[in-house]
DNA sequence: ATAGGGTTAG
């Protein structure tokens, strides 16, 4: 008897598929070990350690050959409570029963049902199980009082987290950076940075260093994050890629740049931190040069990755590129299904061109959501399909998307450019009337230009006044634009006047109202307007003409 | 005799 179980156990050990764990479990069967609860929790162990991505058959699987046990001990209710970590509805109703049972939760119980409510936001159960756990008599146990410290950082009541904190009749290391990770997540970095000074073993504790760093940078306070990574002991990888993104999320791409080459080691957190600063900050071409180079030293890129690098080649354009990511990310197995990853191809083809792709893409989606929608709506309205993607608008709302302020964005630029006077007008109401969204500068700006180019100056000009927010600068830029297109003296020199006074050295202004002066040969004008342009110190930088 | 736990970058 001990012989095969002892057999079975090692076999679990080196069980690497579903498949295997089907031929133990009929192994399981054949000795008739069903009812046996070492061997059921091994089996159910694994399972969970099999079960680290999505899809959890495993658990399901785990959970089945659980309820056969007629008489599960504390370890296997245990560990089929840390199986289910994931559902808090079925941790509860797995721990109502455990309390009906014969056994009785122990210390390893209540430490798994407090990370469940933690990982859920479950702030009422939560605090219920507290209770529990004041009843039972299970405080005093260091991983309970540290799981609730986590509990209640994670649920912004870090006052209660430093109840249980100050109560603890031991602490560790974990249970000091718990606390200091619940006041740098509320932001009281005054109070985190008093907990992390008086914390014992500090200089063997690098996640409480690291968290230090991540919380200065996330609350903008760069030059503290350094100083903190300056004094610590020991710097990881993690250390360096907090402090990396700060940089690069504050445009300081050169002291991110600095600090990677200095990194003890690269992986790819570490290079995204770097790759996406550079998306963010206008430099797509070094992204992908990045990318690439990433990819040399064999590190794998992983989704985030591949959606930097999309993110990247739609800002390029080009249509080679964005046709050579889209066979890598599909060579990957990269899982499509996830909508971030599925628009960010989507918008990717549609800005690089590849019209024909991104619709493929679109329609054999099994989910469309509104930001799958918005993507591909602004696609074809860049390629001058205008029509169909107010089409698509329609067809959004029929599968019953409510759209929010960016999918009106979007909609009235499509507008816009294919000179749907009435249905962007319709489309301005709708947004109030039925959505209830109040348009901003950017909407009214959207509209202006879609009357402007029509030729309906004095609407616009109207629309302009009437607008219940402060007109923006983008809105008159826009009309001014269209009293170019149509040589409007009259309305140019206006709304030129206006926007002199909005932004003075903005040189597209003067060099609009130029360009209608000069076409009505009105060259003292034109010439009056350079000077004024040159007294200013205002200088047209070639290639940044508004239209 | 035997099994299981809390903190840590994008």
């Amino acid at each position: 008897m001990s012989s095969i179980l002892s057999r079975i156990s090692t076999l679990l050990n080196s069980t690497k598929t579903i498949l295997h764990l089907h031929q133990l479990h009929a192994r399981i069967i054949q000795n008739g070990l069903e009812q046996h609860n070492l061997i059921i929790n091994l089996f159910i162990s694994r399972c969970t350690k099999l079960d680290a991505h999505p899809n959890h058959t495993t658990t399901h699987y785990a959970l089945s050959i659980f309820n056969l046990v007629f008489h599960p001990n504390a370890h296997l209710w245990n560990s089929i409570l840390k199986a289910n970590i994931s559902s808090l509805p079925i941790t509860i109703s797995l721990f109502n029963r455990f309390k009906l049972s014969k056994t009785t939760p122990d210390d390893y119980t209540f430490s798994s049902l407090i990370k469940c409510c933690s990982i859920h936001n479950g702030v009422w159960e939560g605090r219920l199980i507290h209770g529990l756990v004041v009843r039972n008599g299970v405080l005093g146990f260091v991983f309970v009082g540290t799981s609730l410290v986590d509990f209640y950082g994670k649920v912004g009541e870090v006052e209660s987290a430093r109840k249980v904190f100050d109560e603890m009749p031991e602490r560790n290391v974990v249970s000091w950076t718990a606390m200091v990770v619940g006041y740098l997540s509320l932001g009281d970095l005054r109070s985190a940075q008093v907990v992390f000074d008086e914390m014992p073993w500090r200089d063997c504790a690098a996640p409480a260093w690291n968290a230090m760093v991540d919380g200065y940078v996330k609350w903008g306070d760069l030059e503290s994050a350094r100083k903190v990574f300056d004094e610590m002991p020991e710097r990881n990888v993690v250390s360096f890629t907090c402090l990396i993104d700060g940089y690069a999320k504050a445009g300081d791409m050169e002291s991110a740049r600095e600090l990677f080459d200095r990194a003890p080691a690269r992986d790819v957190v570490a290079w995204s931190a770097l790759i996406s600063g550079y998306v963010q900050n206008g430099n797509a071409n070094r992204a992908v040069e990045m990318f690439v180079e990433m990819c040399n030293e064999n590190v794998k890129p992983d989704e985030f990755a591949m959606v930097n690098l999309m993110t990247a080649c739609s800002q390029i354009g080009s249509s080679d590129l964005g046709l050579w990511v889209d066979s890598y990310v599909t060579r990957n197995s990269i899982d499509l299904s996830r909508p971030h990853i599925a628009a960010a191809l989507i918008d990717m083809n549609a800005k690089c061109g590849n019209m024909d792709r991104a619709t493929c893409l679109f329609e054999e989606m099994p989910k469309r959501d509104l930001v799958l929608y918005c993507s591909m709506i602004q696609g074809l309205s860049i390629h001058g399909c205008a029509v169909q993607a107010v089409r698509l608008f329609s067809r959004m709302l029929e599968e019953g998307l409510v759209p929010d302020k960016v999918a009106f964005t979007v909609l009235l630029t499509a507008c816009s450019r294919a000179g749907l006077v009435e249905e962007g007008m319709q489309y301005l109401c709708s947004m109030k009337n039925d959505y209830g969204l109040v348009p901003s500068p950017d909407h009214y700006a959207c509209i202006v230009h879609l009357l402007g180019r029509a030729g309906h100056l004095e609407a616009a000009y109207d629309l302009i006044e009437s607008m219940p927010v402060e007109p923006h600068a983008s809105a008159w830029g826009a009309l001014l634009g269209a009293c170019r297109l149509h040589w409007n003296i009259k309305f140019g020199e206006m709304v030129a006047g206006k926007l002199f006074q909005l932004e003075p050295r903005n040189p597209s202004n003067y060099v609009l109202l130029s360009n209608i002066y000069a076409n009505a040969n009105r060259w003292t004008d034109v010439l009056e307007l350079r000077n004024r342009m040159r007294e200013g110190c205002v200088r047209k930088i070639p290639g940044q003409s508004r239209i």
